[in-house]
DNA sequence: GCAATTTGTAACTATTTAGTTAGTTAATGG
DNA sequence: CCATTAACTAACTAAATAGTTACAAATTGC
């Protein structure tokens, strides 16, 4: 609703603050997830997002800071998408659903892994500090405890099993593969990057998740 | 067998070039651990380790060699602890056994955990040069095919699920929620890391896992 | 016991790095 | 249409960093 008064969107307009922010933050977000905070650096930030490096320390005071704003964002993307996914069908049919969601954004979106885990290195010391991150998640998991009551209620899942823990187990099981999966292909001499392992993964998350939950 | 002549373990004496190499190692493995490949500092790590800096590159070469040398370290570590797992027992018990001990191992080695994530965000390209880790992991795969392989044979275990997906698997549950436990707590809002959460955890990868194989 | 080699040290360097200074140009509000 | 503010730039700096140079002392092989 802000957007319109305050930045009208002109095009090719010689100033624009709105898209040199967000031309930055799409170079961090990939210098980032390429190198970690600390490999991370900020000259190539700058020249690679076409902004001036002094800009970057204007809009986000650190690189610190601009650390944090990249995991915002990744944080409002993930939950705009668990957003807009819909539960509403049979308990069954939601679940593969919801999987397949979780499955597809974590293969689609491998930048927001590689920063999870960085920021995980670094004891979550940025998103604490946050003040966007509280509760942004809540919807989701009031739709999933929804899915898996109406599932328990119907006689198809078994009882027991809370969202959050039946959540982590789903992300788990894809973000870990995917995480870990050059070392997973070195470790176990195979490669577990291509098309059909992934195919059989993604298979092999169902089965297990429906072992797990189905009465 | 090479140790006991080369190097004649005097106590106490002014130069040991095995205490000096074990000392850099330990150090650069907390460093690497805390702060990535490319947030340690050698300067840190020879001062931490006692050592002077240009003994690391006498051993080591340059910070990559040291990285992968803690890279092997922590592997020959896994895969000799790994060796030492006893699965020789009933089918139902092996697998709570070996289950128990991924869960420990990864709760115990955090260092292990955040190295190898380190690795995974480079690409795997420091193990891939690596000639100390082929097929390290083989004799406990073999280990674990027996074990299902016998589960399968008694009737216990449902058929159709290889060594390597279920290792993957057991792993995924136990790495993942170490890994990512404190990002997981902001999101959802709750201490993961308590000894209590961390029971119930282990619990539940314990039933899970036992849900996707008996039959 | 001495020449060669291994193990160790202190001080140095060339670069890179995050972060600044000091200013210019464009937009905006009255 | 001008004063004020917001957006932007080029050049700079102080500190940190990976990697070296040039030696010295201990150990070992002969």
């Amino acid at each position: 609703m802000a957007e319109a008064t305050k930045a009208p969107a002109r095009s090719g307009a010689t100033r624009d603050p709105e898209r040199t922010r967000a031309r930055v933050l799409a170079a961090a977000r990939k210098a980032f997830a390429r190198n970690g905070l600390a490999g991370a650096r900020v000259d190539a930030i700058a020249e690679a997002s076409g902004a001036n490096k002094r800009m970057i320390y204007y809009y986000f005071t650190d690189k610190e800071g601009l650390f944090l704003a990249v995991l915002e964002e990744i944080y409002a993307e993930l939950c705009a998408a668990s957003d807009a996914l819909d539960l509403i069908a049979p308990p069954e049919k939601a679940l593969t659903r919801y999987i397949d969601f979780i499955w597809t954004y974590y293969l689609n979106n491998p930048e927001t892994v590689t920063i999870l885990n960085s920021e995980n290195l670094h004891g979550g010391r940025h998103l604490r500090r946050s003040g966007k991150m509280r509760q942004l998640e809540k919807p989701f998991v009031d739709k999933l405890t929804g899915l898996i009551e109406r599932g328990v209620a119907a006689g198809v899942f078994r009882p027991g099993l809370d969202a959050v823990t039946v959540h982590i187990t789903v992300v788990a099981l894809a973000y870990f593969f995917l995480a870990n999966n050059t070392t997973l292909s070195i470790f176990f001499d195979q490669d577990l990057s291509s098309p059909s392992a992934q195919r059989a993964w993604r298979r092999h998350i169902h089965e297990s998740v429906r072992a797990i939950l189905l009465a």
